[in-house]
DNA sequence: ATTATCTATAGATCTATAGATAATGC
DNA sequence: ATTATCTATAGATCTATAGATAATGC
């Protein structure tokens, strides 16, 4: 039943992978140890000879579901030099994002959630997003100069996380769909291709 | 031990009441039957008498809490009529709001949760978005003319509970400041305040 | 007679721990 | 000898129901 030290750390890896999916399905008080683990191919008894506790789960869940984000949202900006920003909003505030929370930004699967949990979950939370913050402002900064990109940085992030937390909260769909375009609508605004077409504010 | 049917009636509301706070304090799967009628002074047997299950009370507590939150915001607007906007987004904006989990935006509080329930909970959830889109457009409409006032609404609304959300998530309390002061910035552009001021968009 | 609330409980699930098992690592 | 995972279980809690109690409403 033992496996080798390599395979054990594979396991956990596999075991932080499910989870960050699962919690964002689900939320943290919506799935259990056991639903975790058989998740990732294991029975509960297994947990915690590899993690503390649930909230300790949490938290490392929390930051590789930050950093996965991220990365597909860098990918999708590094991919379109002419107007990252541009492409960033267009990802984020998709229908596709939309309908897919278990892949999709924890700030807007979880962030009601992670209010109230505890402070490692939250320093997971705040750590990824800072990397969203540097990257938008990097954007910001290229579009119109770098006078106060750190604020701009944040009022378009809070703009796209409320406009996602929003879509997802109400049955109608063509609502739905206006709070994204809205959204991107107004964020736009910051954008290179806006910038191009004199549309800077 | 029995009571009233009038008396039965108000029982029923006081759980709504204490439910419409206590699901905003600790998410819908943090809190369970037995606290929620214990916080409202009857224990758990009663509750199948009053509601069909955990859910629909969920559904009706949602309602009650976003009705009482528009009223909060809707009594700051109604009392700064130079303003309104203004007022709205002081309120909305405010380290006390944040802080008040309890009584504050049902959006901001349950969110994330709400994507995870229901249509009941959604549309009461739906009924409430409607409610302050409808109260935002007007004030923008009167600031600036009612083109597009909707969309704008819902772009100011979406960076509000956004940057609530962010605020709440992370640790660093100066961060966390600067999500709402950046917020702010960013949707007073639509108020009169600025449009006096000549800084319209 | 009806019924709002109570006490009590069923049956499921939750987090966490204990001890068994079987493979690794020294 | 150590330990990663397993089975099993403790003790708490969850939603929901059943039956008792005592007051209302006819």
């Amino acid at each position: 039943m033992r496996v080798s030290r390599i395979q054990a750390e594979e396991n956990r890896q596999k075991v932080i992978d499910v989870a960050s999916r699962l919690f964002r399905e689900r939320g943290f008080d919506g799935i259990g140890l056991k639903d975790l683990m058989e998740g990732a191919g294991f029975t509960q008894g297994a947990f915690y000879k590899q993690f503390a506790s649930k909230d300790d789960l949490a938290a490392q869940a929390s930051r590789r579901a930050m950093a996965s984000a991220f990365n597909r949202l860098s990918s999708a900006a590094a991919a379109n030099p002419d107007d990252p920003l541009g492409a960033i909003i267009a990802l984020y505030l998709s229908t596709e994002h939309r309908e897919e929370r278990l892949d999709g930004c924890p700030v807007a699967a979880l962030g009601s959630d992670a209010a109230r949990q505890g402070s490692d979950v939250k320093a997971s939370f705040e750590a990824g997003i800072r990397e969203y913050l540097e990257m938008l402002g990097l954007c910001v900064a290229e579009a119109e100069g770098k006078d106060n990109a750190c604020g701009q940085a944040m009022a378009i992030l809070s703009t796209m996380v409320g406009a996602m937390v929003l879509s997802r909260a109400v049955n109608d769909e063509q609502m739905s769909k206006q709070f994204l375009h809205a959204a991107a609508k107004s964020v736009m605004g910051w954008s290179a291709g806006a910038a191009q077409k004199g549309q800077l504010r």
